[in-house]
Formats: structure tokens, C-alpha cells, sequence
DNA sequence: CGAACCCGTCCAACAGTCTTGGACGCATGC
DNA sequence: GCATGCGTCCAAGACTGTTGGACGGGTTCG
């Protein structure tokens, strides 16, 4: 199915890497590329041009930097997946409901990615992380799409990335794993209590279509406002409600 | 300065064209790919596989689609341009000011690319565009934009993409576009009367920053709402208002 | 003022990676 | 069961990417 045997092309993956020092970096000029990426200055600029003249990197004066081209397609590629489509919407009524931070994601190559993210009226500020792949064990959303995966699948994925601690509450432990993702699939809902951060907490629940996930919707905030009943019953009731509708809306257009 | 003369990578072009044929037709196989860009079916494997692998692509059951890691890095490198982090509050007051849609564009390449847009309270619905290349001299915030660059790079942008007509009214010729720009920059402020579509205006203004243009910021809506002395004096007022406030905090920081 | 040094750019020759046709396995549908 | 479509894999050759070094322009230092 997904093989990837094969020894991918060496200068697309050089490519890849320098646009990833690009875009940690912020901008870079031709010696520092060749230096970071131990390249000859002469290959880093060839590469360099070559990627601007493909709009993936601009010469600002002498700095290269990210084109937004990478933006360009980013978006196109974010505005196909139906349940962006469809889902936005319901990310903003949670958002509003909760007063909290209200996100959607989907599963990538084995990791999740978030497609939108909408904060309530007192939820915590963050950075967007839109698009930013995040490992799926010690999240809420992340816990709900592997609930929601084939067995084999999910041990590939554990087997690929690990069950790295986040903190001292992250699952670890394979045999944990499974049984908190059993419980999961029995509640409808997955809830993140601290294993990301800290007094964080989080609620999510899988989005399916055709019995395939295809992403997952939560709500996130601190242990001081997601307590009591309000962690118990009234917002897994409501994300477990938006990830439904969602759902249905996403399986029959 | 960006010479571009010797000729770029070729596979670095294959792989965008492929990139590029996965974002228009939303997903597609080997053999498709392979069909389009008229290269044999083994070649076209090996690319996308290869994409695959770092992330520029996903494997869908035998569908190859764009990767959300292009949203990454693009939402990375919209996040770390300066006009955008301190740019977006105002564009929404603007919104918020005028009911219509607000926008932030940069140039790049010899366009324009659309960095944030707000929709006001009666804003026509429009895609977001958000990231898309467009064409500076039928835009409000395009000619905003070559009304405050050095006339010799203004010239290369017109032998380069040309001035192309978008509708009757779009400035077609050279001598018009210098007239226009020379109206601008004493006006501070540019104006698009159905140069791009019709029955729509458009008023945006420059951002510099230490005499450099960084971007230009603008209000568009329909003939019927922006006319009279809301078209003459006060959407102006507020547009200049608000790109002289990113100016001063993009200049500061 | 000149020398030394940094940068980005360009070039031509070589090494090796990319390209390619074809074989293979697997579905699907006739 | 056969034909046709797909995605995958492979090994050999051809061409392209890689490379060290040269060049010119800018800046810094003595």
C-alpha cells in the first residue's frame, strides 16, 4: 500500500531540508544554508535560486527566505478536506458555548495536524499551530482518531514515533494505550487530563465517514474552569454533539 | 541582484509541477499524474513517492494528495512577516468600521499575495485567497503597492506579467499606469474602480517601512454601498488612517 | 587609500543520481 | 479464466546535479 522502500529523491529531500532551515531560521543567506546543511556554497545556491524561481523562496537583498506560495497551497490543500468545509462552523459554536479554545484536526502520515483552531471568549492565548504536526498519544483530539484507527494501524504508528512523555501523566506504556483507547471508544470521547501540559485539559471526539476517521473536534482549557460536572457531563455532551454533526454532514455531500 | 539566468534544478520543477497538478485537480494517481505531465508512469512514481516521504504529499488508498505540511511551513512564514503580526488588528477594525472586506496583501515575486482579509458585518461572501498571486495594476492595494516602489523595478514588473485586462476599465497602458501611480503617491491612498471586476471599488494604501514598501492594506465592496462621500472622503480616511498605524507599529519593533 | 575579507554569483567538467522501459503482483470486470 | 487497469519495483544507461574554484562587488580594517 504505502511502501516508501524506495530511496526517495536526494534533491527534493535537500530541498526539503533547506526550506525547513528557511523557515526555522527566518531567512538565510547562501553561505549560512551551506554551512548549516554542511553543502557547498556553490550546490546551496543552486538550490536556493532554483527554489525561488518556483516561488517556494524569495531573495530579499541577499536573505532567502520562505516563499508564500507554501501558503498558497497550504490553504488550497486545507480548503479541499471536507470536513474543513463543514466543520468550521461547529468549531466556532464550541468555541462560543465553552468560552474555551475549540480545534479541529485530522491525521497525517501518522501524526495529527490542526486545521483550525477558534478561542472562546476567556480561552488561554496561543499560537495558532495551524498545520503543525503534533504527536496523536497525549492529546485529547489525538487519542480520539486513534481510537477510531484499525489496530494494526495504530501499532505501526506507535512503532514509527513512540509514546513519548510530555509530562509526568502522558501514556507511555502500550498496554495503557490500548486500554484508555477502549475506554475511549465505549465513552464516545477522549479526554486529555494534563499527559500535554500541565493544568491542561482537554476533551475530544472522533469525526468518522464511511467507518474511516477523518479527523476529531475538542475543547481546551486549564483544570481551573474544566471541572466538576463541566469535565464530566457538559462539555464532552457538547464536543461529542459538534463532533456528530459534523459527521453527518461530511457523510452525506 | 536576482540574476535567475542559469537555468534551476529540474527535478525541483518537476516535482512543483506535479505539487501543482495535485492542487488544481485535488488528488490523483500515478498513472494520472503520469498521464498529464507526459512523463512514464515509473518517473511519476518515483516523485510522489518521494513527496510522500517529506510531507509535500499524502497516500490516500492509491490517491495522491497534497500534504498539510505545505500549510505548515506557509502558515510559519504569513506568521513571521512583521506587517502581519502587528497589521491584523487593524484590518479587522477596518472591517469592523466599514461593514465590508478588509485586506492585507504583500508584494512578492512582482505581485500580490493576499495575507489576511476580514469580512465586515455586510461584506460580500468571497474565498479567502489567502495566499494567492495576483496582479498588482488592477487592485487597490496592487497600485497602493507600485506607487512606493523605484520606478526601475515598477518597469521590470510590466515586462514581466504584462498588464493584463480584467475589465473594460483595468489600465492597460503604460503611460496610464505611470499617471495613476504619480495620482497615488500624492493621493496616499489608490483607488480601484472596476479594474478587476465590475461593480466593485476598492480603496487601499501603502505600508512602508524605512522607505521600502511592505504591503498595502484596503477596503473592498459593491458601487452601490461605497460611493459619494464615503468613496471621496471617509473609506480613504479610514484606510490611510489605518496603514499609517501599521506603518508607525511595523517601523517600531 | 589599499588590502584583506566577506558575500553572492557564475562556470565547466566530472560523478553519480535521476530517468526509464519493462516485469511483477494485485485488483476489477468482462 | 482472460484481459485490462492499477501501483510497485528494478537495473542499466544517460543526462543532470554536484562541485571547486574564479570573479566582481561590497564592507571593514589597518
Amino acid at each position: 500500500m504505502s511502501g516508501a522502500k524506495t530511496k526517495p529523491l536526494k534533491s527534493l529531500r535537500s530541498a526539503f531540508e533547506i526550506v525547513d532551515y528557511l523557515k526555522r531560521s527566518g531567512g538565510a543567506g547562501v553561505t549560512d544554508v551551506a554551512n548549516e546543511l554542511s553543502l557547498p556554497k556553490s550546490t546551496a545556491h543552486v538550490y536556493l535560486s532554483s527554489l525561488e524561481e518556483i516561488g517556494f523562496a524569495v531573495n530579499d537583498e541577499g536573505t532567502y527566505r520562505v516563499g508564500m506560495r507554501f501558503l498558497d497551497i497550504g490553504e488550497n490543500a486545507r480548503s479541499q478536506k471536507q470536513i474543513y468545509q463543514v466543520g468550521c462552523e461547529e468549531v466556532d459554536r464550541l468555541a462560543a458555548e465553552t468560552g474555551e479554545l475549540a480545534s479541529m484536526m485530522i491525521p497525517e502520515h501518522g501524526r495529527g495536524v490542526y486545521l483550525y483552531r477558534k478561542r472562546g471568549e476567556q480561552a488561554m492565548p496561543v499560537k495558532s499551530h495551524i498545520g503543525k504536526h503534533v504527536d496523536l498519544h497525549c492529546r485529547a483530539s489525538g487519542k480520539a482518531i486513534l481510537s477510531a484507527l484499525p489496530r494494526e494501524e495504530i501499532e505501526q504508528i506507535i512503532d514509527e514515533k513512540g509514546l513519548v512523555a510530555r509530562t509526568e501523566r502522558t501514556i507511555t506504556e502500550r498496554d495503557e494505550l490500548w486500554a484508555e483507547l477502549e475506554r475511549i471508544g465505549k465513552q464516545g470521547y477522549a479526554v486529555n487530563d494534563g499527559e500535554l501540559r500541565e493544568g491542561l485539559r482537554c476533551i475530544g471526539a472522533p469525526v468518522t465517514r464511511n467507518g474511516r476517521v477523518v479527523g476529531a473536534i475538542s475543547v481546551s482549557g486549564p483544570v481551573g474552569r474544566i471541572q466538576g460536572e463541566r469535565f464530566e457531563e457538559e462539555i464532552p455532551k457538547l464536543v461529542k454533539n459538534a463532533a456528530n454533526i459534523v459527521e453527518i454532514t461530511v457523510s452525506y455531500s
